[in-house]
DNA sequence: GCAAGGCATATTGTATACAGTATCCCGTAT
DNA sequence: ATACGGGATACTGTATACAATATGCCTTGC
């Protein structure tokens, strides 16, 4: 009886890791902001061809990760205005998703929240920024993973991305960490309540701590 | 003293072109839900070699055109809920568009809108429903671009995306045709009265009247 | 010294070659 | 007849070769 996956990867595809790879590169700032990126010199740093980069740089650039040119690509410069633009639909797109969670969850994916949640805070009390994000990534693509509706599902994951290198600088403060599993304990209360106005305010709630947040102490781009 | 940009394009990518046929294929519905898509039969079909082909459908894949198998892509089915959740999600993201648009289009922007809608109608009254939909595409994109949020474009951007080949369906009656025209006008004065109230009304009204379409009279899936 | 033009170079776009792997069909054995 | 095995085949993933083009530097002329 074949299982229905086969146990181990038969080898991830370059393409693949080398995505991964970059994202990480993105996220931790390796990839300092408006590098520019040359297919010929990534491909030699990770010891492939130039087709693997290719693709991935094409996908990146569709995502929103990277910022196509007439002539290559550049790692995105942040202004003020993104932040709080992305603030802005996250606020649309992750209330919508809070109810439909509420609503939708099964008790296995709110285990599983219950579970993420726990880890989170003890990556907070342990002071460790790095694990806490990764949690945090976690706990949002799970919460993603309750709600039924793909197109949604697929729209709030782009804009997680493109968030993600901001998560990694907002919580390098512990205050910021500590909102951040306040407000994500509310939305598993209210999903546990399977009260979908109440998730959907708690997040709205909590991406206006996040933009007053900015106002008073614009983050240094 | 150099032009902004060149007059003609210095020869077209390949990859472009593809994507473009690619894209009119899937709507028109030539290439057929279900059907699975080989690299290389496209790239004969096309007359390129596999490389562009290959890039087209990872791009295509990734904005939620074709659905990635384990080997190769196959034309998504969609389902009587697909429609729905498209519907739900571009309820959201197009009434905060209009919303944008009626706060920040400039004068030109709307008048430029006006002359779209204008074209609408003129496609509408001489029947000719395919020209109605690249008419309606136009305003729709018109629209999105007088807001200065740029990942709330890129995201109604591809919710629009995957709902256009639902839009050659729906407009080819002329019921339908008129429900649009008229809904689309409606948004357009919004914007002309600076009053996004109404502007995100008249979306969420038009989104609502094709909800109702749809269940009373559910598509031939 | 500065400008214009041309050549070397860097970099992307496209094609093709090669390797690995899943898939399908057919033959054979029970 | 059916199930198993094996080999041909079809397809993808990766590397590389080749072509086209922009870029920048250097030279030369004024």
């Amino acid at each position: 009886m074949p299982g229905p996956s086969r146990a181990v990867a038969p080898t991830e595809r370059l393409r693949d890791q080398v995505y991964r790879r970059m994202r990480e590169e993105l996220q931790s700032g390796l990839l300092e902001p408006g590098a520019r990126l040359v297919e010929l010199q990534l491909a030699k740093a990770y010891g492939v061809s130039r087709t693997p980069v290719r693709e991935v740089l094409l996908q990146l650039a569709r995502e929103g990760l990277l910022t196509p040119q007439e002539r290559g690509y550049l790692v995105p410069v942040d202004t003020q205005k993104d932040v709080v633009d992305r603030l802005e639909v996250r606020r649309l797109l992750d209330a919508r998703i809070a109810r439909h969670a509420a609503l939708e969850a099964t008790e296995a994916e709110i285990a599983t929240l219950r579970k993420t949640l726990e880890r989170q805070r003890a990556a907070h009390e342990a002071g460790r920024a790095r694990v806490f994000v990764e949690r945090n990534t976690e706990f949002r693509s799970a919460l993603r993973e309750a709600c039924r509706n793909a197109l949604l599902r697929r729209c709030a994951a782009m804009v997680d991305d493109v968030f993600q290198t901001m998560r990694g600088r907002l919580h390098e403060t512990a205050a910021n960490r500590e909102l951040t599993l306040v407000c994500d304990g509310r939305i598993l209360q209210a999903l546990e309540q399977r009260d979908p106005d109440a998730a959907e305010a708690a997040v709205e709630a909590f991406i206006d701590a996040l933009l007053a947040h900015f106002e008073a102490d614009p983050p240094r781009i």
